[in-house]
DNA sequence: AAGGCAATTTGACGCAGATCAAAACGGGCG
DNA sequence: CGCCCGTTTTGATCTGCGTCAAATTGCCTT
């Protein structure tokens, strides 16, 4: 419990990737520097020289299988985890076993931070889809950010996004009707993936209408109906899990105003 | 925008306070060692020494009356602040112009958190009875978290925690009815209480019926009618915002059950 | 290619909670 | 003390979304 200035771990195990060779092995071990995410996530704004340290800290890659749990509620904290590639959903647990989705994560996002506060997983973490992380040693990761400044801000500012995104959600599920969550989530996504270079107007759903609708406090059939409604107006286009968006005017607008609820 | 190694301000102006003894101001400036909060607080679980090294953080305390603001949203960080006494709350402001309580703020918790990220306020801070708060400028906080490592670890758990209430409040949006999260609201509160010493049985709601609404994705006449039905199964007591929980279980049951939006 | 299961869509209906309205209450101020 | 205004309570009605149900589609397995 106490800090431990270990710094780095070489000795560790590779990773538990099944069928690489060992070169490419060895480029996971030194994930930062040669990561094209790093702009994205936690080594945002370091100097390269700083990266290279941090590349001390990631000393283990983890592949996720789609439906498999990176971690569990209830589970101790070990690590935090940044999303390499893939798509995760996180799930809050009612003490009934009742669950609700409280994020979508994709990749450069980092994942764990709930639990450090209790040294417990508050969450569920599964994949949905083949997900490749990178395990951070919440310990490793103070011990250096007490060394690199800029690290720990902007570690403390991936937390606090975190807490600003939440806000968001208690926004959304406390005071938006069902067809204004449905498009602020699908702008949200639009944004999240345009920011990675990917098209912000056509992308695939990796979650199922279930899953949307637990993140947003509705049913899969509101989520469904609404979907269908929106692609009646033509705002978007939908075909099961592929998703085009034709106005993205109208969403924007559809978030804007609220008829309801005051 | 980079760190400063900025440590302590002594030059600072005392503070704000109105009227009160050059005495006391004195002791308002060695604020966490004589702090009855202090294990509640930022400093929970440093040793006297530490503590010490920390008061120099809390240069400067600050009055913040009943409805006004301590900050509002869009307005650059200044700092943290660790509320002292009094009770508050932070509200999340949609484009329109309409508001959501996102959180009701005691003694012991720190505010200002969510705007870390973008160095903006992300709510406005309002109190709700007269308050007085310990202002803790970022960087000093983080230039102390790298030299304190117990400081750093407490900070990070402290972040994490409000991440982990959010998910709470996240589930109770999502997915309670309107009895459940009136419910599970006031047995938050009694915990809340009973931690800081107060009784966890009875006390009085800072809050209007319509905060309360706000905060839980009601209407006002729904919480009112709500109360009047817990009070009429006598499971409470209410007269107004004096309040005693009759039968804590029974509140406790109502939580647990989801009869309804699996 | 066929079969089966999960996901999705769509319709009909009901209800929890919003909305509208009005009365009662309480607290601060002249 | 009494007035005034914001807060709260309570009732009546309306509606968005949940619930139930059934048909359709797509995907994965054999």
């Amino acid at each position: 419990m106490k800090h431990k200035a270990t710094k780095g771990r070489q000795a560790n195990p590779p990773c538990m990737a099944t069928s690489l060779h060992v070169v490419e092995i060895d480029k996971l071990k030194t994930a930062c520097s040669s990561c094209s995410l790093h702009e994205l996530c936690l080594p945002a704004g370091l100097t390269p020289d700083e990266i290279k340290s941090v590349d001390q800290l990631v000393n283990r890659r983890r592949q996720v299988k789609r439906g498999e749990h990176l971690y569990r509620s209830g589970t101790p904290l070990q690590a935090l985890y940044a999303i390499r590639t893939g798509f995760m959903k996180s799930c809050v647990l009612h003490e009934d076993g009742r669950e609700q989705v409280a994020g979508f994560h994709m990749m450069g996002e980092l994942m764990g931070m709930d639990a450090i506060g209790t040294n417990q997983h508050l969450c569920d973490a599964v994949a949905l889809e083949d997900s490749d992380v990178c395990e951070i040693p919440l310990d490793d990761l103070e011990s250096m950010s007490r060394q690199i400044p800029s690290l720990q801000q902007h570690f403390h500012r991936v937390m606090s996004r975190e807490i600003a995104r939440d806000y968001g959600v208690m926004l959304l599920l406390g005071s938006m009707r069902a067809e204004e969550r449905l498009a602020a989530f699908l702008l949200n996504l639009s944004q999240r993936f345009a920011a990675r270079g990917y098209s912000s107007t056509e992308f695939h759903l990796r979650m199922t209408r279930e899953e949307i609708g637990s993140y947003l406090g509705l049913k899969l059939e509101t989520v469904s109906r609404a979907l269908s409604h929106f692609h009646a107006q033509e705002v978007i286009a939908v075909q099961n899990k592929h998703l085009r968006i034709l106005k993205i005017d109208s969403l924007r607008e559809l978030v804007g105003q609220h008829n309801c609820r005051a």
